[in-house]
RNA sequence: GCCGGGAUGGCGGAAUUGGUAUACGCGCUAGUCUUAGGAACUAGUGGGGCAACCCUUGGGAGUUCGAGUCUCCCUCCCGGCACCA
């Protein structure tokens, strides 16, 4: 009797597969296609950290199981190998970053194959192979013929460690992604790519695609599509006629513009006067600064004069450029209008609904618009208020309130209602509170759904002098003192905001940003927000209008490690494409005098200095010509490499042109789109985005049979030390896969990074749980001798296990799987035998998570071909019934019994049944049953 | 500030989506076997109580026959965005 020796097994079956191609995908097969995916990783110096197998090992699970199930599966793998840790890692050692890839990708592609996962290897790629990137810079030139490629003078944030101009989805916090210096800015001419030309379409088709809820979120966000108009203010101060656009989102506050806000630049450009006023990006100081222009501009809607600030918290690249300033429901315009004394003027007002039934508005009732107040009325003493709560609905909880009659002001109404519910005569009045806001109730009085119009108003009582108050209002009130802090708790909820809000200083003085209905606005008044919207656009001669945050791609680096971006300059023709024959654009190689490859403080790719590679012929006239000495984002290998995958080894090899490029679509309709793609999160504006951009490109171009590269996106939890930090090189806590693998063996190793937790959560290692996936292998291992012939053990079980991890699997809740695998051998394990039959089915299911040690038993007991294609194993519905089930018997909810029923029992039947149960008897004795509530084949519940 | 996600034993985490809270694993305790064990196996293991029972899913309220799960308020943690009009 063999122990189990992972070494030998692991090392044997990696072979067998290889030699077998075992995991080859074919792109003439008949089967259904499956395609998953996974990111192909950046091969660093630092190697591999057990961090980075969980998302491929969690693929391979869903890959084998595909696999299984009859699916050609095409589940790939490369390198994303250009970048600047290899360059500078490269510069810094006077080594050629070509060697250093292939050191780095030799070590990754040795610690993967380790792992035993099943990526077919005979389509591996690596983007800074001249095969690979010459079609990287072949779709880029397709880009450049489509304009959507365009050279732009600009300012760009400027990494002076890395000495690169990054992206800004690059910058995070001010600093630079990868070394986390400041950026600076700085003006250079940039290459870049139209993204924007696809926003709405990155935005549209996210709807028709499975990503998690959270990744669509964060692309939508990003994206940052608002629907508003452009509205045309008229200026003057000038000295002539003139007009500013404004950008909002809120077309129905017009009426509350009390001022426009326009960026330094826009400012400039009009006046010709520099105000001294930058928009700052600091995230730490945004204080709102501004400066009058000494202009005003005519609300188109009001009618009235306002005045024109330039202000630092407007920019000039997004919108117009310039805003209309409603301080009343804008938090920034507030802040600004706050500290330049400018009006404030309410123009929209909430509408609450009573949450009393009774008064819930109600179909084919007359509708009355009404002007109200509520009175908060305080104690002529104490500090405490007064409340009321009517007699017939207790739960509404209210202030002194009432309609406004003729010929009454605001005050004369509150005085008389305090008078009125609860008989005091004192009242003096001290202030309004806040602004109007409405409240929509069926008045079953009055048998209609009134709307009504409240304002607030404070009142202090002088002392306790009161009137008899009427039968009718004392029958219907009950008045109270409420100390402060207890009016919060006190009020309904309708009441509850708008009193508290405006008067006891719970929430600070703020802006209103809801919809609801419109006041103050003219012929607008109590129509509804959003209908507001597209009236006033209209009314003003304003236009709709839909804007991005999303900005264009900056899509040249100035270093040496990356795709040269194929353009020729020539001051004849200008800016030429390298002719399709003339790809790829190699790198110059670093040989003699070439060695110099550092980038520059000047933001100059260090390719401007190799002459001899710069100096060419113009492809067009033919006269002298330089080459364009910028490099490309490493992002442009990743935003095609799914498709590479696809390709023919041929035609992947032959030259980068358009029918080369034909011959493959055939391929890419043979396994696009990705099925499955998992990945990180810090991908979701990135990779993630942009790959989509480059795809509906393609598309367009007819060069892809798909508008969507993935079908499927899903992301993984990263995997941090013991101590609950990052692992890194620099701290020192990198726990290397070799290690785990040569103690405990790669099955362990995968075992236990799905068991861990769930799959899509952060965290942390932990060596000592180590042992219990071993353990469990151990026990599976030595289950082969415990086989019991022509005996049908556990089948029951097995069937049951064969549901869930099937289920578990597809949802990627790989840790409940294991888990059942465990109660499955806990379960085997009390009987010491197994039947053949049910042990093979269960080591099918095993094998996606450790597929070494299921192989080596599976041909132990005899079987000739790979388990792992074998079919997966299918279950009977019929087999997991159970004849009997147990229920739980509850007393007012408590657990107080178990009893054993049929299946098909008749509800009568378990509730009698449960009444006459021994250890529920002592609870019934003297009671009354109320109710006796039965869940199905779950528990029954007596409510005494 | 805004938007997401979360808080369950000593630890990692389960919970059929409103129906027996703490599955599974680690650790711990006791025992078996061992020259020995930081191995393996067996049993036990949320807290309190002699017990019947009671308490328990970050805190507080609520809805419900029944709440880890739904609603409201609060605290803390982790991610993303950041003057986007």
């Amino acid at each position: 009797m063999k122990s189990y020796d992972h070494k030998k097994i692991e090392k044997k079956w990696q072979t067998f597969w290889d030699k077998k191609k075992t995991y080859q995908a074919s792109n003439k097969s008949k089967k259904p296609k499956y395609y998953s995916l996974i990111e192909f990783p950046y091969p660093s110096g630092d190697g591999l950290h057990v961090g980075h197998p969980r998302p491929y090992i969690g693929m391979d699970v869903i890959s084998r199981k595909k696999r299984m199930q009859g699916f050609n599966v095409l589940y790939p793998i490369g390198w994303d190998a250009f970048g600047l840790p290899t360059e500078n890692y490269a510069i810094k050692t006077g080594k050629d970053p070509r060697v250093v890839t292939k050191a780095n990708t030799d070590t990754f592609r040795r610690q993967i194959k380790s792992l035993g996962i099943s990526f077919d290897w005979s389509r591996e790629i690596n983007t800074t192979d001249t095969k690979y990137y010459k079609w990287t810079q072949w779709i880029f030139l397709q880009f450049f013929k489509k304009g959507l490629a365009y050279k732009k003078r600009m300012m760009i944030n400027w990494c002076p460690k890395d000495k690169i101009g990054l992206a800004n989805e690059e910058v995070i916090n001010g600093a630079c992604e990868r070394c986390g210096t400041t950026v600076e800015k700085k003006e250079k001419e940039q290459w870049m790519l139209a993204i924007t030309k696809y926003a709405e379409r990155l935005y549209k088709d996210l709807d028709d695609v499975d990503y998690l809820p959270q990744i669509k979120l964060g692309q939508r966000n990003w994206i940052g599509k608002s629907e508003g108009a452009e509205i045309e203010f008229e200026i003057s101060g000038l000295g002539h006629p003139n007009r500013i656009k404004v950008f909002t989102t809120r077309p129905d506050t017009i009426f509350g513009a009390t001022f426009l806000a326009i960026a330094p630049e826009v400012a400039k450009k009009l006046t010709g006067k520099d105000f001294g006023i930058k928009v700052d990006t600091d995230r730490e100081n945004k204080e709102k600064i501004g400066a009058d222009t000494g202009l005003t501009a005519k609300n188109p809607a009001s009618g009235e004069m306002i005045p024109v600030f330039v202000v630092n918290y407007v920019s000039a690249d997004y919108g117009t450029g310039a805003i209309m300033g409603v301080p009343a429901h804008d938090d920034r315009d507030f802040e600004f209008a706050k500290k330049f004394n400018l009006p404030i003027k309410q123009v929209v007002a909430a509408v609450s609904k009573s949450t009393v039934p009774q008064e819930t508005p109600r179909d084919g009732v007359p509708h009355v618009d009404r002007d109200a107040v509520m009175c908060i009325v305080k104690h002529w003493e104490k500090d405490e208020y007064l409340c009321l709560q009517w007699r017939n609905h207790p739960s509404i909880h209210s202030m002194v309130s009432g309609g406004i009659e003729k010929g009454e002001d605001l005050i004369e109404t509150g005085k008389r209602e305090i008078q009125e519910e609860a008989g005091y005569t004192s009242a003096k009045f001290v202030r309004q509170i806040g602004g109007f806001s409405f409240i929509y109730f069926y008045h079953q009085m009055k048998n209609n759904n009134t709307l009504a119009r409240f304002r607030y108003l404070y009142f202090e009582l002088q002392n306790g002098e009161q009137v008899p108050i009427s039968k009718e209002e004392n029958d219907k009130l009950i008045t109270f003192w409420k100390k402060k802090d207890e009016v919060y708790e006190f009020l309904s909820i309708v009441e509850r905001d708008l009193v508290w809000n405006g008067f006891l200083g719970k929430i600070k003085e703020a802006t209103y940003t809801g919809g609801g209905l419109l006041v103050n606005s003219g012929k607008f008044d109590r129509m509804e927000s959003e209908k507001a919207k597209k009236e006033i656009i209209n009314f003003v001669g304003g236009k709709e209008k839909v804007t991005f945050k999303l900005r264009d791609w900056i899509f040249s680096r100035q270093r040496y490690w990356g795709e040269p971006i194929p353009v020729i300059n020539c001051g004849e023709c200008g800016l030429v494409p390298v002719p399709e024959k003339d790809l790829p654009v190699e790198l110059p190689k670093l040989t003699g005098k070439m060695k110099n490859y550092q980038p520059t403080d000047t933001g100059e790719s260090p390719l401007a200095h190799i002459e001899k590679w710069v100096n060419v012929k113009c492809p067009s006239c033919k006269g002298k010509a330089k080459r364009e000495t910028d490099t490309m984002p490493n992002w442009a290998g990743s935003s095609w490499y799914y498709l590479a995958y696809c390709m023919s080894k041929k035609g992947f090899s032959g030259s980068a042109s358009f029918e080369n490029w034909k011959l493959q679509i055939e391929n890419f309709r043979h396994f696009m789109p990705v099925d499955w793609y998992n990945g990180g999160n810090e991908h979701t504006t990135l990779h993630l985005l942009y790959s989509r951009f480059w795809h509906k490109f393609l598309f367009d171009l007819k060069l892809v049979p798909t508008s969507e590269p993935y079908m499927k996106r899903t992301s993984h939890g990263l995997i941090l030390a013991e101590n609950g930090e990052k692992m890194s090189k620099s701290r020192g806590n990198v726990i290397n896969p070799d290690d785990i693998v040569k103690r405990y063996g790669a099955d362990t190793l995968r075992l236990y990074e799905m068991f861990m937790g769930p799959f899509d959560q952060t965290i942390a290692w932990s060596e000592e749980a180590l042992i219990g996936p071993r353990r469990f292998l151990e026990r599976v291992y030595n289950l082969q001798y415990k086989i019991k012939k022509n005996k049908k053990y556990s089948e029951f079980e097995v069937e049951k296990t064969i549901k869930k991890v099937s289920f578990d699997i597809e949802n990627m809740k790989f840790n409940t799987a294991i888990s059942t695998f465990m109660i499955f051998l806990n379960e085997v394990g009390k009987l010491d035998f197994i039947s053949r039959d049910v042990y093979e089915k269960f080591l099918q299911l095993l094998s996606p998570f450790a597929p070494h040690i299921t192989e080596e038993i599976w041909f132990n007991l005899g079987n000739k071909n790979s388990i792992h294609l074998s079919i997966w194993p299918s279950f009977d519905e019929n087999l997991i019934k159970d004849e009997e089930i147990k229920v739980v018997v509850q007393i007012n909810g408590k657990v107080r019994a178990e009893m054993m029923i049929g299946v098909e029992e008749k509800e009568e039947e378990v509730k009698n049944k449960a009444c006459k149960n021994s250890g529920i008897l002592k609870y019934l004795a003297g009671k009354d049953i109320k109710k006796v509530i039965y869940v199905k084949n779950r528990l029954i519940n007596i409510v005494l």
